[in-house]
DNA sequence: GAAATCCACAACCATATGGTTGTGATGATT
DNA sequence: AATCATCACAACCATATGGTTGTGGATTTC
């Protein structure tokens, strides 16, 4: 899905990612989140514009400001996606324990 | 965290998703993996090659093929990140729904 | 009205990405 | 020994990305 795709490839920098923490903390404007970092501000206007594409932030001008909002919804589509492979990383650890309860039965006075 | 950027990035593409999605049902050459997709050999193996760097594939030559098993571990911390953020597209839900009961009492006995 | 603030458009640059083709190494098959 | 199958390295191409600077349009503010 593209959605996914944009909602990835928006959380795969960290600038953004820090951004939408920021955001979590209640609306800001560019200048606001430009701020906490050493980078300019169309930098930062070029981030929340790929945020904002992937429906991660919702950006409104008011009069002179452009006021950000975190919009979370998104994620639980891609939250979603990674939970049909949550069982692969216990299932992990099942085999693992598997492999090792095999290896304590093999050893109980017999040889592999 | 550069482990989330690698990650967040390995899943932004809809190739890469459903190598990790085909890795499901089990281990894969890259020839296995190249069938379902219209594109070359080597894409696949790029592909495979970003996954691996990402943690999310383990590749392991066997004489001449190339053994290709789903790691899904990363996706736990990816996943843990997102949950962070969880509160805030249900916080939504609770602004939206308190915005509506604001709405009903104004108009308790007034049309709009 | 003039000045300052906030923002985004445009042009540019370096690098990364996703794809191709060509090719050669290495392992299996006959 | 010869051939086939599998894979990855290299070079290349087009486009995307993340950053910069320059600039100008709005909107406050004085």
């Amino acid at each position: 899905m593209i959605q996914l795709d944009a909602t990835f490839a928006a959380l795969a920098d960290p600038t953004r990612r820090a951004i939408l923490a920021r955001l979590t903390e209640g609306p800001a404007s560019i200048a606001e989140l430009t701020k906490p970092f050493d980078v300019s501000q169309q930098a930062i206007s070029k981030h929340v514009a790929v945020l904002d594409r992937a429906g991660l932030v919702r950006k409104r001008r008011e009069g002179r400001i452009s006021r950000c909002e975190l919009d979370a919804a998104p994620l639980e589509s891609a939250a979603d996606w990674i939970a049909h492979y949550k069982s692969f990383w216990a299932a992990k650890l099942d085999r693992l324990e598997t492999y090792l309860n095999t290896q304590a039965e093999n050893q109980d006075g017999e040889a592999s």
